[in-house]
DNA sequence: TCAAAAGTGTTCACAGTACACCCATGC
DNA sequence: GCATGGGTGTACTGTGAACACTTTTGA
């Protein structure tokens, strides 16, 4: 191991993944970059780490400025690191992605980022490295919305189980039985039924349901079955 | 999103995880710390970055120079961020954990850096936020290998089911049935039978087995029965 | 011949799947 | 009343768990 360094400098930033989901499709949420190099073209929203910040800290600054939201759900991806990812300096980032529904956000959207949708299936080219960062993320969204609740955090607080198919439907661009899933989605016991029901999208009406937040934390393992015994070490 | 800017000076280093299993225990290993501060405490390996490397390419080198070991099982666990996590400067972490075959490990040992192997039941105390860093690996280890055909690196190349058995029994903490074990893996067609018996454990013998790499990479995911549909994207 | 560990066979319960069927409502 | 989408029932299949049983060999 070396000593403390004369290390070039590293800056050091952060860029946020951040998706949506709008009844149709999964969604990106890009910005057009507001300075030099790469001006006016798509990127991750991002930024550079303030000296008494985290990254996790950091990153949930970057979403708050531009989204106007709080506790979103984020978690750390990836660190990218190659050397000449940044074309001016040397920069790495760390990589954080983030559930919103997308009605919430659009009540508070920071218009001077010039921000946008996109279908995760068409995006535009984005600068330096964040196609490669977004493939990640989408790869790690779908890994890990099939082993733990998560796409909750995509869709209203109330939300009715068509939709939530629908959903899942998207991430994983396939067809569920509706039977199948209704059971699978309930024995998680994770979801409280409503008493009130969307008639827009049917003439019968689906009941909404919404997370039992009491549940959800200590759920969160559910969709696991991971080694046999009851006393495995999660 | 900031300009490019006058961020104070972080340094960039890595460490290493680095994971193995005598027959008995899974161990981790740890240096003497050669320089202040902290010297002489027990820590992790790690580095600081080069002006012309990844993240990757630094914890390659750093494992390479302790072990003499080059292609080990490594991949990115979490990069660590906290602006007092170190005790001097400012530096962040990408943390890697490594898998390797602890004899051959044995035999290209580099002393220079006082190693030694500590039970992960009994580690001693890490400098900085090491410990934690090191209970996320273990949680990550735990993760992955119950979900992908992970725990062989750990193993020589020939190894027999009785081995494999104690050395999952080993990580999770808890006890298999030898007879499910030995279908669960054997189902997942990527051990190949060998001819000779290891005769040391026991009276009968038990046969060697060794992985089929040609199927080891196609086969990662084969622990994992995420989405029902054939057709899921992975 | 007996003990000890390797390895196989068998039963059972249950979860996942496919698909038929019933329900509520607007038109 | 009928088309539409929501929701339930059910039969079938395969996997995982428990555990009894057979095999091999050294002492």
């Amino acid at each position: 191991m070396q000593r403390y360094s004369q290390q070039k400098r590293v800056l050091f930033a952060v860029d946020c993944i951040i998706f949506g989901y709008d009844g149709q499709e999964l969604k990106l949420l890009v910005i057009k970059r507001g300075f030099e190099p790469e001006k006016g073209k798509w990127s991750l929203v991002g930024g550079f780490i303030g000296d008494n910040e985290s990254a996790e800290g950091a990153a949930m600054r970057v979403l708050k400025d531009l989204t106007g939201l709080d506790g979103l759900y984020m978690e750390q991806l990836h660190g990218f690191t190659e050397p000449d990812r940044d074309t001016v300096e040397r920069t790495i980032s760390i990589a954080y992605f983030a559930l919103i529904d997308i009605q919430k956000y659009n009540q508070q959207i920071n218009e001077d980022y010039h921000p946008a949708w996109f279908s995760i299936n068409q995006l535009p080219e984005l600068i330096f490295d964040h196609t490669a960062i977004v493939e990640l993320a989408k790869e790690k969204l779908r890994y890990k919305a099939a082993l733990h609740p998560l796409l909750f955090e995509l869709l209203p607080d109330k939300f009715t189980m068509p939709q939530l198919q629908s959903l899942y439907e998207a991430v994983y661009n396939t067809e569920f039985d509706k039977g199948n899933f209704n059971r699978k989605l309930l024995s998680t016991k994770l979801l409280l039924k409503l008493k009130d029901k969307d008639k827009l999208n049917s003439k019968k009406g689906a009941f909404y349901y919404m997370v039992d937040t009491n549940k959800y934390s200590e759920s969160f393992n559910i969709f696991l079955n991971f080694v046999p015994s009851q006393n495995a070490n999660k």
